[in-house]
DNA sequence: CCATGATAGATAGTCCCGCTATCGGAAGTG
DNA sequence: CACTTCCGATAGCGGGACTATCTATCATGG
């Protein structure tokens, strides 16, 4: 097909899969002339999942383009590959200062000897978890703090079918969308779940309340 | 303290507080004269959340607005602030067509009703929830949706610390602000507890893998 | 076989967002 | 009284995600 009709299948106008094109979101179709190209679905799989990262993920085209990138690369072992997904989602904010940022630090570290994860102290994801909870300590919210462990039982068994769902993966390729979208969508999915699990058990606490 | 010290102390530039004044999201001083006002520690204190909404929970400057209205609100019953909560944190992209997202809802709700879950069909967390969901099946992730209900069992757990939090709160201001933390803190506390988890049970998978 | 319309590639423009710079006039401070 | 700080207002800036336009090409159908 042509971009006009990829276009048209995908809902996304014809400039802006030129944009992502020329971002390297996308690859370019394969030439037939000077001013010609044949698409696939490939392709329009590949629209798909963009806007899937963007609209759905809220990622930005350039972290989308390394996500799309290590999806693409062939060397990538799974683990790897998840190292890769961890990098996008982090948030580079720097919210504390360094001393509260060590404090914290230790903290989810010593949450994770607690729950028996091997996790090199060095890993983006011991430091985003860090910034959060130095966020809640410096706003006074210690009681969340405490309830770390809680919530981190809950992280595990979510980690425990994410990486289930993975195993049974025919194809590589295959795994690897899997552990991206997983974790991309995966966040969002499980803020919607919480969401509705806590109006669920909010309404059932306070039922005598106002409305 | 004035301006000056407001910025020192919070290390947020004196032009950025004047404009977050601006955009309503800091109350103006109490005024002394035509052009001098003075801060206190609220003001400090509503600083470092507007930065934790911002650089920790990712919201725009907009939705950090909402959120604080929602916190100044007077007549705010918790039930009601967990609505508003909600609101903030969903994305209204339309990623699926109807079609798609009819579908989605329909397996949503079914969810919920499998789960015990009393939420009104209506509800934005539904709609969030089946956007993702939309998503992921447009996408082929089809096992991903098949284990739905893990994850909401993972979801439930989450809410239940979550209001058990709540309930614990001396005080109703610190209620609406545990609520609203907890939710829009928590989502990232949570993204990365998960990833956490991930390395670890991932490393324990593929141990044998490259690197 | 040529007029018509779509296409590739390139460049420039637009809009929004989150600040940031500047300015005029007034107030505190040594 | 000089000097700094402050308030309020307006204007500007830089980045991100498109979007519009232009030219040279090519496919196609009457």
């Amino acid at each position: 097909m042509r971009v006009g009709e990829l276009s048209s299948l995908s809902g996304v106008p014809t400039p802006t899969i030129k944009y992502y094109m020329r971002e390297g979101l996308l690859p370019p179709g394969e030439r037939t002339s000077r001013n010609q190209a044949h698409y696939d679905d490939r392709h329009l799989r590949r629209l798909r999942l963009i806007r899937a990262l963007l609209d759905v993920g809220g990622l930005s085209v350039a972290v989308a383009r390394d996500v799309i990138a290590a999806l693409d690369s062939p060397d990538t072992g799974t683990h790897k590959l998840l190292g890769a997904a961890q990098q996008t989602v982090i948030r580079t904010a720097a919210y504390c200062d360094d001393e509260a940022r060590e404090d914290a630090t230790a903290e989810v570290l010593d949450l994770v000897h607690r729950q028996g994860w091997k996790v090199s102290a060095d890993s983006p994801a011991v430091a985003a978890a860090a910034e959060v909870v130095g966020a809640l300590r410096q706003l006074g919210l210690h009681d969340f703090v405490d309830r770390l462990d809680d919530y981190a039982h809950a992280a595990d068994a979510i980690a425990a079918t994410d990486l289930d769902l993975v195993r049974r993966r025919p194809d590589v390729d295959g795994m690897a969308e899997a552990v991206v979208l997983g974790n991309i969508l995966g966040d969002a999915l499980l803020a919607g779940l919480r969401r509705l699990a806590q109006v669920h058990r909010s309404a059932e606490l306070f039922s005598s309340g106002p409305e």
